[in-house]
DNA sequence: ACCGCCCGGTGAGACGTCTCATTACGGTGC
DNA sequence: GCACCGTAATGAGACGTCTCACCGGGCGGT
């Protein structure tokens, strides 16, 4: 068993309360009990209990996060960014995955509940509307801040990215290269930032004066396979082919590419391509992927700054933080060489690549 | 505040003992006093205090671990085995950042050690050699288990892939594909998985009956500048250049090749290349990189498994556990094609990609 | 009819910490 | 010499839970 502040009080001859004050600071101490009680502490090797201390001043300086995959890199970067500012303010930050299930979801908070965490940052795992009660027990009893995706009618703080604005700044980038023709392929749009994205896009067009063709509008999803069956539909089309994509995030993002090249198709050679989201290992690819790029450290480091004025402030009805952040367009090949398609229909000499299972 | 259990017994009307056996089940309470407890629970929303009950009974159902660096692929994916692993069996994982450094290890697990955890994985950031002392502690009042890297010196539980193995089963595919000069690129070998890995490179070019050449021998890092140094001096080489590359680990590995790419060599076309890990997006990659695939997930979840036995057998002296999981080789394209390097020394080309900062 | 037993239920006490009302003590000012 | 004051130190109590010794009463066996 560890040792405790009852066994420093004997062995330094002072008291309980003294030995407290000395550890906590809190209250003057003469010199000579301060040193006797340090000594103590090193000779037992002592180290509080923070789990008794929690009890007692009802803090536990420790914070949850839940994400719906943490196998996806986008998030382990924002863990990262939140990590860092939670401990650097003396927090723990403990790391739950929803596995985009809403139930386990509403496990993981009640769990961080139960644990008395002092806030919560969530990624939604987004997906159907709240119930009242669900959004009302959502918030109580300890902060929530959302990133990334915002749930629907949730008054709660956020923090993400300008979605809209940044996809309109890739589509406009594109346009500025001289794409008339631009697809966007997105993700499941249940998901409030995916809705924004898209959003941005058509917003762009409109500005440039584009009509917008429904046609060019791919509703895909995070799933490999139905990317793969959408975008490979889509470019093989008789006439009228896209000859730019763009991509509202990268796990789409990477599933579109990866599908059309399995057909042979090309960037820049066959499409002008961008996508939101660094697809990983990116500036290796040849060639480079143009990319809309979200500051995720900084998004999980400011998430925790809003959670923590919100506990500090926690009685006073502070409004709303409502942090949207700049995202940057990293331009790279992909998007660089302005490209007619052919018009022949089928693809170029199908040189798949090898792929053992 | 949240209700207490006192609450849910002043509601319910009976006592707080047999709240707190409802709610434990440990002991047999009457069908009527169950019902009128479990109303309660729901009528006040309760939950239990999880902080009180690891103060009253001595365990927290948490558990730590410790990760070098969270950004680098391979270890969300361990933390992902192990978070899972855990949750199933009801516990927490806190997950921290050592940021590769010792000292910030030290404070890490000192922290864990505050917050009782009940055991910690370590993946250790490495480098010295530990002191006595500092060993002695690093297992003091809590398990610990070992990933990936095994401190030197440290008799402790461990989970790793057989390193030295899964090496050679790398090198003996190029020598099977008809390398003879084989390349190696290591990270720094202050770690002790990377010297195992570097003894089955030694290993299996011995049993293939080829000299070690010690030019051959590329001591690397994780850090991009210097891995692009060594790996372009070593294949600009004026002659004997290797005809194939093998990179001991993923950061390592994806510098290598993309500093090469950088000057114009290209794989596999001017070498054979395979590497530890998978290179992110890799099966995206063309061509395809040959990759030692290391089970993350199994790595995460088999630590968790080998930590909770040890937590239940803590006092008798069971023996260590260390478990040595297969790694298996994806073989791509970057293997495939036997290729006689050019003898030319200036290398083709150089069409380096463009890469706005 | 009485004893013993078991079932259900009770409530005090302990876990390790912090807080706070109280005490002890020495020094100052009159 | 005494009242007063400020500084140190003290130790009881509370946080919410679980545990355990204890108790009342119904029931079966003798």
């Amino acid at each position: 068993m560890p040792p405790t502040q009852k066994e420093l009080a004997k062995l330094a001859g002072v008291s309980s309360g003294t030995v407290s004050n000395v550890i906590s600071g809190s209250s003057t101490v003469s010199e000579s009990s301060r040193q006797k009680v340090l000594d103590a502490i090193r000779v037992l090797n002592y180290q509080p209990n923070l789990i008794a201390r929690s009890l007692r001043t009802n803090r536990t300086h420790t914070l949850g996060i839940v994400v719906p995959d943490i196998t996806i890199p986008f998030f382990p970067k924002i863990i990262r960014g939140a990590e860092s500012a939670a401990r650097e303010r003396g927090y723990f930050l403990i790391v739950l995955d929803s596995e985009s299930s809403l139930s386990r979801e509403a496990d993981m908070i009640a769990l961080l509940r139960a644990q008395r965490v002092e806030g919560i940052l969530l990624v939604a795992a987004g997906g159907e509307k709240l119930s009242p009660e669900r959004a009302a027990s959502l918030t109580l009893h300890s902060p929530v801040v959302c990133l990334d995706r915002l749930p629907l009618d949730l008054d709660v703080d956020s923090v993400c990215v300008d979605d809209c604005g940044a996809a309109e700044m890739g589509i406009s980038h594109l346009m500025a290269m001289g794409h008339r023709r631009i697809a966007v392929i997105t993700g499941p749009l249940t998901l409030q930032n995916e809705q924004e994205r898209l959003r941005g896009y058509t917003q762009a067009l409109q500005q440039g004066g584009i009509p917008v063709d429904p046609a060019l509008i791919w509703r895909g999803s995070f799933e490999q396979d139905e990317v793969a069956g959408i975008c490979q539909k889509g470019m093989i089309r008789p006439s009228g082919r896209p000859t730019a994509l763009f991509a509202t995030n990268g796990v789409t993002g990477l599933a579109a590419l990866r599908s059309l090249y399995e057909v042979g198709l090309t960037t820049p050679h066959d499409f002008a391509f961008a996508t939101f989201d660094e697809l990983t290992a990116e500036d290796f690819f040849k060639p480079g992927i143009t990319s809309v790029i979200q500051p995720t450290f900084e998004m999980g480091s400011r998430a925790v700054e809003v959670l923590l004025r919100r506990i500090a402030k926690e009685t006073s009805e502070e409004p709303r933080h409502n942090v949207r952040l700049p995202a940057t367009l990293m331009v790279r090949d992909s998007s660089q060489h302005r490209h007619i398609s052919p018009q022949t229909n089928t693809p170029p000499k199908s040189k798949k690549p090898t792929r053992p299972r």
